[in-house]
RNA sequence: GGCGGUGUAGCUCAGCUGGUUAGAGCAGCGGAAUCAUAAUCCGCGUGUCGCAGGUUCGAGUCCUGCCACCGCUACCA
């Protein structure tokens, strides 16, 4: 058994949730139920970001403190991880207070040993962004990303030696060509690290909402400082032993490439300050486009995914974001494309597929599964082991929706046989009994492989696959050891229920 | 401006280190079947592989130039 930790970015608490958020969380969720799958001994981490100034900002505008505030924005996110069906297994905010002392912890210690040092300051800084200008970055003056005027400020501030880490970090880089991925993201993280790196600026003065700086009060913690170190402080106190030598370091970061800088040079160098391990991967996701400039309500393909998630389920939209789009690249979603594979691949491929076999065991052998005759699994008992190893290298890349390429190869192979047979001609020869049951028979395990392979992306449908084909769903059922054709022998009853996914008309 | 990427069937995309008639899914058309959520299965694509050159016995697959779009980054004003 090995380890697993996976994270995503904690968010920011002012952003209203929407599909970017839900679509990284959703491929967490893969990867830990994925591992939980295998075996491995998983840790699930997503939270909120919740300091700095937009929040303070806020906050004022409303006539409340800071973590009043907060307080009644995070919930709004813990309701998405919820909604999304996460199994996360936890949930920091940067505003907890063991949080906060470990950050303080943290930066004394890279301080003593040198790694910060003060320094005057003078610059434009955008409060909203909580960083420096140069004039040169300035659109007619103002802030590219917020269209406010920039103060010209002076400041003492903490600097953190990140200079001293190029090298390592570049040498890092050499040595562990999958420390960042998908590779277009790799090149692009070593290009602006190689061309150089300056200390930053680790500490606010104007500021009151975030973590004090322990040795000088009259200063916080600059955010992104506060916000990575999550990745560690999460794991000392979210259970009451400290989890860290058993989960760290970090198997896979997942995160859109926004924040890609931040995790690729500051963390690293962190990191390193600290003696400690680095992540193993950074996974940089693409973004869900919402049909760009030929949005139109009109036209339905304007994807609005909590709207899609109430009215459709969890499950296909699940399914969808992962099936669509490349994993790591960019991708187009639209209403009628999540319709067109719903009806296509979950209703037509899939869920009818389950409907057909169960009503033959039903009308030609009672609602029984039959056992399977001796040797009787042919091709498809093959193509099944086959796809079992495509699957864990597709799963070791983190190719989710090659995953599910793959899956659905097999899904057509099962309908194909299902035509190939033709059960129903089975039933009317009696000479014919043993390969009715045969066909009957593989048809039922196929598809018990198929609800263990999509378990991960489909938490739900899968289980109910799994009790229409008669079988109690204990965890122990969903292990992918138990994805091994023939594992189960005949005598269940199924239990033909609803379609598993009705078709939208 | 520099670096990198992309440009292949109506749509979304595969095509690794160059080599038989360039592939898949969807959509469309035709057929078979009837177990099933009228779902499924079979058949049907002469596509300037962005444009123009070049290397090669042979290039979608390598080289050069150009065009379009995207990402990162720099700079002038």
């Amino acid at each position: 058994m090995s380890k697993f930790y996976v994270t995503t970015p904690i968010y920011y608490v002012n952003d209203v949730p929407h599909i970017g958020h839900a679509y990284t969380t959703i491929a967490a969720d893969i990867l830990a139920r994925y591992h939980r799958q295998r075996g491995d001994d998983v840790f699930f981490l997503t939270g909120t970001d919740e300091h700095g100034n937009p929040a303070a900002q806020a906050a004022a505008r409303r006539g409340l403190s800071p973590q009043q505030h907060v307080d009644e924005m995070v919930v709004k996110f813990k309701a998405l991880a919820e909604q999304v069906n996460a199994t996360n297994d936890f949930f920091i905010r940067t505003t907890d207070s063991e949080h906060c002392a470990k950050v303080q912890a943290f930066i004394q210690n890279l301080y003593e040993q040198g790694d910060i040092y003060r320094k005057s300051y003078r610059g434009l800084y955008c409060s909203s962004c909580e960083a420096f200008y140069a004039e040169k970055d300035l659109v007619a003056g103002k802030c590219p990303d917020h269209g406010t005027e920039p103060q010209m400020v002076e400041e003492e501030n903490y600097f953190f030696r990140l200079s001293r880490y190029r090298e390592r970090i570049l040498d890092h880089l050499e040595r562990h060509p999958d420390f960042i991925m998908p590779e277009s993201r790799f090149n692009e993280a070593r290009s602006f690290i190689t061309r150089g790196l300056e200390d930053i600026s680790i500490s606010r003065a104007s500021l009151q909402w975030g973590v004090p700086i322990p040795w000088d009060e009259s200063q916080v913690v600059y955010v992104w400082v506060d916000a990575l170190l999550n990745y560690i402080t999460a794991l000392q106190y979210a259970r009451e032993e400290d989890l860290l030598e058993r989960f760290w370091p970090v198997d896979y970061h997942l995160m859109g490439k926004d924040i890609l800088k931040f995790h690729a040079v500051i963390w690293p160098a962190m990191l390193f300050a600290a003696g400690m391990e680095l992540p193993r991967h950074l996974f940089i996701h693409g973004y869900l486009l919402m049909g760009g400039e030929k949005m139109s309500k009109t036209r339905g393909n304007v994807l609005d995914p909590f709207q899609v998630m109430d009215k459709y389920g969890v499950d296909p939209f699940r399914f969808y974001c992962f099936r669509e789009v490349i994993f790591g690249q960019d991708g187009v979603v639209s209403l009628e494309g999540f319709e067109n594979r719903y009806n296509s691949e979950l209703a037509n491929d899939l869920g009818n597929l389950l409907s057909r076999t169960l009503a033959m065991i039903h009308k030609y052998r009672g609602g029984v599964l039959p056992d399977p005759p001796p040797d009787s699994g042919g091709e498809l008992s093959a193509a099944a082991t086959v796809l079992a190893e495509q699957l864990a290298a597709s799963m070791s890349r983190v190719d989710l929706s090659g995953s599910l390429e793959l899956i659905w190869r097999f899904v057509r192979s099962l309908n194909k046989y299902v035509e190939d047979m033709a059960p129903w001609k089975l039933a009317k020869d009696q000479e014919r009994s043993l390969d009715l049951d045969a066909a009957l028979y593989n048809l039922a395990e196929g598809l018990r492989l198929c609800a263990i392979f999509l378990h991960p992306y489909m938490p739900d449908t899968t289980l109910e696959m799994l009790r229409q084909l008669g079988i109690t769903p204990g965890s122990s059922e969903l292990q992918l050891q138990r994805a091994e054709w023939g594992r189960r022998s005949g005598g269940a009853s199924v239990q033909p229920g609803k379609p598993l996914f009705p078709r939208l008309d």
